[in-house]
DNA sequence: GCCGTTTTCGGCCCGACTGTTTTCAGTCG
């Protein structure tokens, strides 16, 4: 019995009780107990007692000890022949919970989607006390949206739209201060929506601004407080804007931007002190109501350090509260080592790129164009390379503050051969090396590959080590314990890709990969001088690893980076 | 169901909003 499937059992128990229409707190404690168990870091066989661990008592430890026993739960068994399997996916509904759903199923006898929609139509559910026609005509209207409403959206989708609308916030002169909250700040690869906190004294006129700038197709709500709107894009998008005042600023963005169980664990620290939390300020015993100039105040206030975004997920920022000093933060960044050029296929040229890393303040960087195998991409020769130098030689001269260094993105064959001889290799200042084909091979023959990449002396880091795009495809699927034990023995950075399509590896992997002591570059793999905004992201999801800095390539200062590249020349 | 340096009973994060009621329960983020 492994522990994630515990960890499923107790959450698969809350969801039970809670169509059952169970006390809120009982249900929360199932969850609770399945945190507990997921934010312990040992495996269960280590653990002697899972009553120690705060969350879990005698009732939830009896669900453990029965599932360890027998490999299943009696509990949950007796719940699911309780409630009909056909409620849970009525918990998706907007405005139905379990309270709801449980009083459907005991009066009406609803078991599926199906038959409650059959129950409205036949307007049997707005005779129920505590319903009536409005809720049996939402009910109606969601279940026809359940069918065709998208899941959540990929991270690469919303990032377009969130860099408009803060251009368009930006440009409206009532607006004072704003940010992204939620889980897209959080640099989560996939959210439900995109909350804005916007600080104006003009709430009205912003309101009318958005909603007549934004590609809205439909108007959830448009209050004083908040507008919920629904753009008409490739996919529509919610987008949730908060209207505040600017002294509620700090704690209104700490509020939206959560995550839900940070901002629980926030609150009873404040408790704790007497003292209440909400979006609009912390109010003491005394009633007063403190406010503050930004995020890093009010975690002051509560004796804690900033305590970046993608870290607030309320289950070990707390305890690891000192570790955070040790974090990477965009400004730690002093270079950029994936790029590509209209050499092969990128839309600037070596000096706009050049002079695009300058203008973000890095020491240095690497133009890694593809190789020739990727046609498709016009991948460079060993001659054109060669010329490629030149150019790239020519703006180090003209900036001598500024070095830009030759290297390739070089492509590892499907035979598991190099697309470059060791010869070509040599002259460049950095290898990386990366598979773009051929991803249905067996696991054995893409390590196949990866290995004659990692033995190779001139090769430097391994790219998108997974080839995974968000949401679309699942990658390579390479043996990553094997991969990174590789990459400690023969020295070679791995990826972490920026780019919103990839955060290839992914927080796992990263996790894995810095317990192992493997260094890790955050690139963007830029094909526009615009694409190295994601280094943003890949800060902000490397801290979601908790990766240390010295760990991280590109925070290395030019000298170091300059020893690594040419410890084997 | 879980928890306790105000505690073994009484509270468990907080506030807005909606739709139902006519003062509030349920849902949501």
């Amino acid at each position: 019995m492994n522990k994630k499937t515990i960890i499923r059992t107790l959450e698969k128990i809350a969801l039970y009780m809670e169509l059952q229409g169970e006390n809120p707190f009982k249900v929360s404690a199932f969850r609770k107990a399945a945190a507990a168990l997921e934010g312990d870091e040992r495996s269960l066989s280590e653990m002697e007692d899972v009553t120690k661990l705060k969350g879990i008592g005698k009732g939830t430890a009896a669900v453990i000890e029965d599932l360890m026993a027998t490999g299943e739960s009696s509990y949950l068994k007796e719940l699911e022949e309780a409630v009909p399997s056909g409620l849970l996916p009525l918990l998706k509904l907007p405005g139905l919970g379990g309270k709801k759903i449980a009083k459907l199923h005991q009066e009406l006898g609803i078991d599926s989607a199906e038959s409650l929609k059959a129950a409205c139509e036949a307007q049997q559910v707005r005779e129920l006390a505590g319903f009536a026609a409005k809720t049996e005509e939402k009910i109606l209207k969601e279940l026809e949206n359940l069918a065709n409403r998208s899941e959540r959206l990929a991270i690469w989708q919303l990032e377009p739209v969130v860099l408009q609308i803060e251009a368009l916030l930006g440009s409206m002169k009532e607006v004072v201060r704003f940010s992204v909250a939620g889980s897209f700040r959080r640099a989560m690869e996939t959210s439900k929506d995109i909350d804005f906190i916007v600080v104006t004294e003009a709430p009205a006129t912003v309101r009318e601004q958005l909603l007549q700038e934004l590609a809205v197709q439909e108007v959830v709500a448009a209050g004083d407080t908040k507008i919920s709107v629904i753009l008409d894009l490739d996919e529509p998008v919610s987008v949730d804007f908060r209207l505040v005042k600017d002294a509620e600023y700090a704690t209104a963005l700490h509020h939206f931007t959560g995550s839900k169980d940070h901002n629980v664990r926030m609150r009873q620290i404040a408790k704790a002190r007497g003292e209440k939390i909400s979006e609009y300020g912390v109010e003491q015993a005394d009633g007063t109501v403190l406010t503050f100039e930004d995020e890093a105040q009010f975690f002051a206030h509560f004796d804690l350090p900033f305590i970046p975004p993608s870290l607030r997920t309320g289950k070990n920022e707390f305890d690891k509260a000192a570790d955070i000093a040790d974090l990477v933060t965009l400004t730690d960044i002093k270079a950029d080592l994936h790029m590509h050029t209209t050499w092969s296929d990128g839309a600037y040229s070596v000096a706009e790129m050049g002079q695009a890393l300058m203008a973000r303040g890095y020491q240095y960087g690497v133009i890694t164009d593809h190789s020739q195998f990727l046609k498709v991409a016009n991948g460079l020769t060993p001659e054109r390379l060669v010329k490629q130098r030149a150019e790239i030689e020519a703006f180090n001269q003209a900036n001598p503050t500024f070095r830009l260094y030759a290297g390739t993105e070089m492509d590892i064959l499907p035979d598991g051969s190099l697309d470059f001889e060791d010869a070509v290799l040599k002259e460049l200042d950095f290898v990386i090396a990366s598979i773009h084909s051929s991803f249905t091979q067996s696991q054995d023959k893409i390590m196949a590959r990866l290995l004659t990449a990692m033995q190779n002396p001139y090769v430097h880091m391994i790219a998108h080590p997974t080839g995974r795009i968000i949401a679309e495809r699942e990658g390579y699927h390479p043996d990553m314990p094997q991969l990174i034990a590789w990459a400690k023995e023969y020295g070679k950075i791995l990826e972490l890709n920026a780019n919103p399509y990839r955060l290839d590896l992914c927080v796992e992997h990263l996790e894995m990969a810095m317990a192992a002591g493997v260094p890790i570059a955050i690139n963007t793999d830029a094909h526009d001088s615009a694409h190295l905004r994601f280094m943003d992201i890949g800060v902000r999801y490397a801290n979601r690893a908790w990766l240390k800095k010295d760990m991280i390539v590109n925070t290395w200062t030019y000298e170091q980076f300059e020893a690594f590249i040419r410890r084997h020349k």
